[in-house]
DNA sequence: CCCATAAACCTACAAAGTAGATAAATTCTT
DNA sequence: AAGAATTTATCTACTTTGTAGGTTTATGGG
Protein backbone atom coordinates (compact mmCIF):
# COMPACT_ATOMS: atom_id res chain seq x y z
CA UNK A 1 0.00 0.00 0.00
CA UNK A 2 1.35 3.35 -0.86
CA UNK A 3 2.50 6.22 1.16
CA UNK A 4 -0.38 7.98 0.96
CA UNK A 5 -1.68 5.26 3.81
CA UNK A 6 -4.46 3.87 0.43
CA UNK A 7 -4.66 0.21 -0.83
CA UNK A 8 -3.09 -0.34 -4.09
CA UNK A 9 -5.27 -0.94 -6.85
CA UNK A 10 -4.75 -4.53 -7.61
CA UNK A 11 -4.16 -5.00 -3.48
CA UNK A 12 -7.94 -3.65 -3.41
CA UNK A 13 -9.11 -6.26 -5.84
CA UNK A 14 -7.81 -9.14 -4.37
CA UNK A 15 -8.65 -7.72 -0.79
CA UNK A 16 -12.30 -7.82 -1.66
CA UNK A 17 -12.44 -10.78 -3.39
CA UNK A 18 -11.24 -12.28 -0.40
CA UNK A 19 -13.85 -10.45 1.16
CA UNK A 20 -16.88 -11.59 -0.96
CA UNK A 21 -16.15 -15.31 -1.01
CA UNK A 22 -15.79 -15.72 2.73
CA UNK A 23 -13.87 -18.99 3.57
CA UNK A 24 -13.43 -20.15 0.41
CA UNK A 25 -11.21 -18.11 -1.56
CA UNK A 26 -8.15 -19.40 -2.61
CA UNK A 27 -6.25 -18.82 -5.10
CA UNK A 28 -7.62 -19.62 -8.40
CA UNK A 29 -11.54 -18.79 -7.50
CA UNK A 30 -9.91 -15.20 -6.99
CA UNK A 31 -8.44 -14.74 -9.84
CA UNK A 32 -10.86 -16.40 -11.55
CA UNK A 33 -13.39 -13.37 -9.83
CA UNK A 34 -11.18 -11.08 -10.55
CA UNK A 35 -11.51 -11.55 -14.35
CA UNK A 36 -15.08 -12.08 -14.24
CA UNK A 37 -15.29 -9.01 -12.78
CA UNK A 38 -12.82 -6.37 -14.51
CA UNK A 39 -13.19 -8.08 -17.40
CA UNK A 40 -9.61 -8.56 -18.40
CA UNK A 41 -7.11 -11.36 -17.71
CA UNK A 42 -5.34 -11.59 -14.55
CA UNK A 43 -2.14 -13.86 -14.12
CA UNK A 44 -1.95 -16.06 -11.30
CA UNK A 45 1.69 -14.49 -10.62
CA UNK A 46 0.15 -11.78 -9.28
CA UNK A 47 -2.76 -12.61 -7.35
CA UNK A 48 -0.39 -15.06 -5.41
CA UNK A 49 1.78 -12.18 -5.31
CA UNK A 50 -0.36 -10.06 -3.86
CA UNK A 51 -2.02 -12.17 -1.68
CA UNK A 52 1.55 -12.71 -0.18
CA UNK A 53 2.42 -8.93 0.56
CA UNK A 54 -0.96 -8.75 2.13
CA UNK A 55 -0.56 -11.66 4.32
CA UNK A 56 2.64 -10.05 5.73
CA UNK A 57 1.63 -7.08 6.64
CA UNK A 58 -1.47 -9.07 8.42
CA UNK A 59 -4.22 -8.19 6.32
CA UNK A 60 -5.15 -11.80 5.43
CA UNK A 61 -4.24 -15.14 7.13
CA UNK A 62 -3.97 -18.44 5.26
CA UNK A 63 -4.97 -22.20 6.15
CA UNK A 64 -4.23 -25.00 4.25
CA UNK A 65 -7.18 -26.92 3.26
CA UNK A 66 -7.96 -30.56 3.94
CA UNK A 67 -6.65 -32.86 0.88
CA UNK A 68 -10.45 -33.74 0.39
CA UNK A 69 -13.10 -36.19 -1.11
CA UNK A 70 -12.40 -36.68 -4.61
CA UNK A 71 -10.73 -34.14 -6.14
CA UNK A 72 -7.37 -34.33 -7.27
CA UNK A 73 -4.28 -32.07 -7.05
CA UNK A 74 -2.16 -30.14 -4.71
CA UNK A 75 -4.76 -28.46 -1.72
CA UNK A 76 -5.67 -25.17 -1.85
CA UNK A 77 -4.33 -22.15 0.33
CA UNK A 78 -7.60 -20.54 1.91
CA UNK A 79 -7.44 -16.95 2.69
CA UNK A 80 -9.62 -15.17 5.26
CA UNK A 81 -9.56 -10.96 5.62
CA UNK A 82 -8.07 -10.02 9.06
CA UNK A 83 -9.86 -6.94 11.11
CA UNK A 84 -6.37 -5.12 10.20
CA UNK A 85 -7.76 -5.87 6.46
CA UNK A 86 -11.21 -4.74 6.76
CA UNK A 87 -9.51 -1.56 7.94
CA UNK A 88 -7.37 -0.69 5.08
CA UNK A 89 -10.36 -1.24 3.14
CA UNK A 90 -12.40 0.86 4.93
CA UNK A 91 -9.42 3.49 5.35
CA UNK A 92 -9.06 3.11 1.10
CA UNK A 93 -12.38 3.62 0.44
CA UNK A 94 -13.53 7.23 3.18
CA UNK A 95 -9.81 8.73 1.06
CA UNK A 96 -11.07 7.75 -1.82
CA UNK A 97 -14.74 9.20 -1.34
CA UNK A 98 -12.83 12.52 -0.64
CA UNK A 99 -10.70 12.47 -3.45
CA UNK A 100 -14.24 12.38 -5.27
CA UNK A 101 -15.77 14.35 -3.81
CA UNK A 102 -17.81 16.72 -6.33
CA UNK A 103 -15.99 15.47 -8.96
CA UNK A 104 -17.71 16.22 -12.33
CA UNK A 105 -16.14 14.41 -15.06
CA UNK A 106 -15.82 16.75 -18.67
CA UNK A 107 -18.80 14.53 -20.41
CA UNK A 108 -17.07 11.87 -22.72
CA UNK A 109 -19.84 12.38 -25.62
CA UNK A 110 -19.56 9.14 -27.35
CA UNK A 111 -20.28 10.10 -30.49
CA UNK A 112 -23.35 11.96 -31.09
CA UNK A 113 -23.72 15.32 -33.04
CA UNK A 114 -27.55 16.57 -32.28
CA UNK B 1 -2.61 1.52 -15.25
CA UNK B 2 -2.06 -1.93 -14.01
CA UNK B 3 -3.27 -5.06 -16.52
CA UNK B 4 -6.47 -4.97 -15.24
CA UNK B 5 -7.30 -1.83 -17.22
CA UNK B 6 -7.64 0.73 -14.36
CA UNK B 7 -5.52 3.37 -12.88
CA UNK B 8 -2.98 2.90 -10.09
CA UNK B 9 -4.30 4.38 -7.05
CA UNK B 10 -1.97 7.33 -6.92
CA UNK B 11 -2.57 7.90 -10.42
CA UNK B 12 -5.99 8.24 -9.93
CA UNK B 13 -5.77 11.03 -7.18
CA UNK B 14 -3.34 12.75 -9.60
CA UNK B 15 -5.85 12.92 -11.70
CA UNK B 16 -8.81 13.74 -9.66
CA UNK B 17 -6.84 16.68 -8.64
CA UNK B 18 -6.02 18.16 -12.03
CA UNK B 19 -9.83 17.85 -12.80
CA UNK B 20 -10.78 19.71 -9.45
CA UNK B 21 -8.67 22.36 -10.45
CA UNK B 22 -9.58 22.94 -14.05
CA UNK B 23 -7.40 24.77 -15.80
CA UNK B 24 -5.06 26.04 -12.26
CA UNK B 25 -4.07 22.41 -11.82
CA UNK B 26 0.10 22.23 -11.72
CA UNK B 27 2.84 20.47 -9.42
CA UNK B 28 2.59 22.24 -6.12
CA UNK B 29 -1.09 22.91 -5.96
CA UNK B 30 -1.74 18.98 -7.16
CA UNK B 31 0.57 18.43 -3.84
CA UNK B 32 -1.28 20.68 -1.59
CA UNK B 33 -4.25 18.88 -2.71
CA UNK B 34 -3.19 15.87 -2.23
CA UNK B 35 -1.79 16.18 1.07
CA UNK B 36 -5.25 17.95 2.31
CA UNK B 37 -7.44 15.07 1.36
CA UNK B 38 -5.35 12.14 1.96
CA UNK B 39 -4.24 13.14 4.90
CA UNK B 40 -0.62 12.38 4.79
CA UNK B 41 2.37 13.51 3.15
CA UNK B 42 3.09 13.14 -0.71
CA UNK B 43 6.82 13.65 -2.15
CA UNK B 44 6.96 16.21 -4.88
CA UNK B 45 8.80 13.67 -6.87
CA UNK B 46 5.64 11.26 -6.83
CA UNK B 47 3.88 13.86 -8.13
CA UNK B 48 5.77 14.85 -10.87
CA UNK B 49 6.98 11.24 -12.05
CA UNK B 50 3.05 10.10 -12.53
CA UNK B 51 1.95 13.59 -14.56
CA UNK B 52 5.13 12.66 -16.29
CA UNK B 53 3.70 9.21 -17.16
CA UNK B 54 0.17 10.44 -17.45
CA UNK B 55 1.31 12.51 -19.91
CA UNK B 56 2.65 9.95 -21.84
CA UNK B 57 -0.18 8.03 -21.75
CA UNK B 58 -2.08 10.66 -23.51
CA UNK B 59 -4.33 11.32 -20.54
CA UNK B 60 -3.01 14.94 -19.29
CA UNK B 61 -1.49 17.92 -21.66
CA UNK B 62 0.89 20.26 -20.08
CA UNK B 63 1.24 24.16 -20.79
CA UNK B 64 3.96 26.16 -19.40
CA UNK B 65 2.44 29.29 -17.79
CA UNK B 66 3.10 33.08 -17.99
CA UNK B 67 5.67 34.31 -16.28
CA UNK B 68 3.71 36.49 -14.76
CA UNK B 69 2.53 39.41 -12.59
CA UNK B 70 4.91 39.97 -9.89
CA UNK B 71 4.95 36.58 -9.03
CA UNK B 72 9.22 35.54 -8.53
CA UNK B 73 9.97 31.87 -9.06
CA UNK B 74 10.36 29.46 -12.06
CA UNK B 75 7.03 29.62 -14.01
CA UNK B 76 4.15 26.72 -13.29
CA UNK B 77 3.65 23.87 -16.05
CA UNK B 78 -0.38 23.63 -15.86
CA UNK B 79 -1.40 20.33 -16.52
CA UNK B 80 -4.84 19.91 -18.13
CA UNK B 81 -7.30 15.99 -18.52
CA UNK B 82 -7.66 15.00 -21.91
CA UNK B 83 -10.45 12.96 -22.78
CA UNK B 84 -8.66 9.78 -22.79
CA UNK B 85 -7.88 10.66 -18.97
CA UNK B 86 -11.32 11.19 -18.26
CA UNK B 87 -12.11 8.22 -20.20
CA UNK B 88 -10.38 6.25 -18.00
CA UNK B 89 -11.49 7.77 -14.35
CA UNK B 90 -14.84 6.24 -16.00
CA UNK B 91 -13.77 3.09 -16.71
CA UNK B 92 -11.90 2.69 -13.35
CA UNK B 93 -14.71 3.47 -11.86
CA UNK B 94 -16.75 1.36 -13.00
CA UNK B 95 -14.60 -1.54 -12.50
CA UNK B 96 -14.34 -0.94 -9.18
CA UNK B 97 -18.27 -0.51 -8.76
CA UNK B 98 -18.18 -3.82 -10.08
CA UNK B 99 -15.28 -5.36 -7.35
CA UNK B 100 -17.16 -3.51 -4.49
CA UNK B 101 -20.94 -4.94 -5.56
CA UNK B 102 -22.98 -6.19 -2.28
CA UNK B 103 -19.38 -6.42 -0.39
CA UNK B 104 -20.18 -6.53 3.56
CA UNK B 105 -17.19 -5.57 5.50
CA UNK B 106 -17.09 -7.20 9.19
CA UNK B 107 -18.01 -4.65 10.94
CA UNK B 108 -14.99 -3.24 12.53
CA UNK B 109 -15.86 -2.27 16.43
CA UNK B 110 -13.94 0.37 17.56
CA UNK B 111 -13.77 -0.52 20.96
CA UNK B 112 -17.21 -0.36 22.77
CA UNK B 113 -18.83 -3.36 25.06
CA UNK B 114 -22.12 -1.91 25.08
C1' DC C 1 24.44 42.06 -10.77
C1' DC C 2 23.20 39.16 -6.62
C1' DC C 3 19.46 37.57 -3.72
C1' DA C 4 15.28 35.39 -2.52
C1' DT C 5 11.67 32.66 -4.06
C1' DA C 6 8.84 29.35 -6.36
C1' DA C 7 8.55 25.70 -8.80
C1' DA C 8 10.23 22.19 -11.98
C1' DC C 9 13.24 18.37 -12.59
C1' DC C 10 16.56 14.57 -11.58
C1' DT C 11 18.59 10.45 -9.57
C1' DA C 12 18.62 6.44 -7.25
C1' DC C 13 15.78 3.44 -4.93
C1' DA C 14 11.62 0.55 -2.99
C1' DA C 15 7.33 -1.46 -3.69
C1' DA C 16 3.72 -3.24 -6.61
C1' DG C 17 2.30 -5.80 -10.49
C1' DT C 18 3.17 -9.18 -14.54
C1' DA C 19 4.26 -13.30 -17.34
C1' DG C 20 5.21 -17.58 -17.76
C1' DA C 21 7.67 -21.61 -16.34
C1' DT C 22 8.23 -25.05 -12.76
C1' DA C 23 7.20 -27.82 -8.80
C1' DA C 24 4.14 -30.08 -5.43
C1' DA C 25 0.40 -32.79 -3.85
C1' DT C 26 -3.08 -35.20 -4.77
C1' DT C 27 -6.42 -38.91 -7.38
C1' DC C 28 -7.07 -42.08 -11.19
C1' DT C 29 -5.82 -45.85 -14.22
C1' DT C 30 -3.77 -49.93 -15.20
C1' DA D 1 2.60 -49.83 -6.96
C1' DA D 2 4.05 -46.91 -10.99
C1' DG D 3 2.93 -43.53 -13.93
C1' DA D 4 -0.39 -40.28 -16.11
C1' DA D 5 -3.55 -36.67 -15.27
C1' DT D 6 -5.03 -32.87 -12.74
C1' DT D 7 -5.21 -28.95 -9.86
C1' DT D 8 -3.07 -25.63 -7.56
C1' DA D 9 0.85 -23.37 -5.43
C1' DT D 10 5.34 -21.40 -5.89
C1' DC D 11 9.40 -19.33 -8.05
C1' DT D 12 12.19 -16.30 -10.99
C1' DA D 13 13.16 -12.55 -13.63
C1' DC D 14 11.21 -8.52 -15.18
C1' DT D 15 8.42 -3.95 -15.99
C1' DT D 16 5.92 -0.36 -14.08
C1' DT D 17 4.53 2.53 -10.32
C1' DG D 18 5.56 5.11 -6.36
C1' DT D 19 9.02 7.42 -2.96
C1' DA D 20 12.54 10.47 -0.88
C1' DG D 21 14.97 14.12 -1.09
C1' DG D 22 18.30 16.82 -3.24
C1' DT D 23 19.50 19.99 -7.41
C1' DT D 24 18.57 23.15 -10.99
C1' DT D 25 16.11 26.63 -13.46
C1' DA D 26 13.56 30.66 -14.19
C1' DT D 27 11.84 34.27 -12.72
C1' DG D 28 11.18 39.39 -9.96
C1' DG D 29 13.12 42.58 -6.53
C1' DG D 30 16.73 45.28 -4.43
Amino acid sequence: MSKTGVLGAFEEMVLLAVVRQGDEAFGVSIRRELEERSGSDVAMGAVYATLDRLENKGLVKSRIGEPHVSRRGRPRRYYDIQPAGAKELERTLSVRDRMWEGIELPTTVPSADA
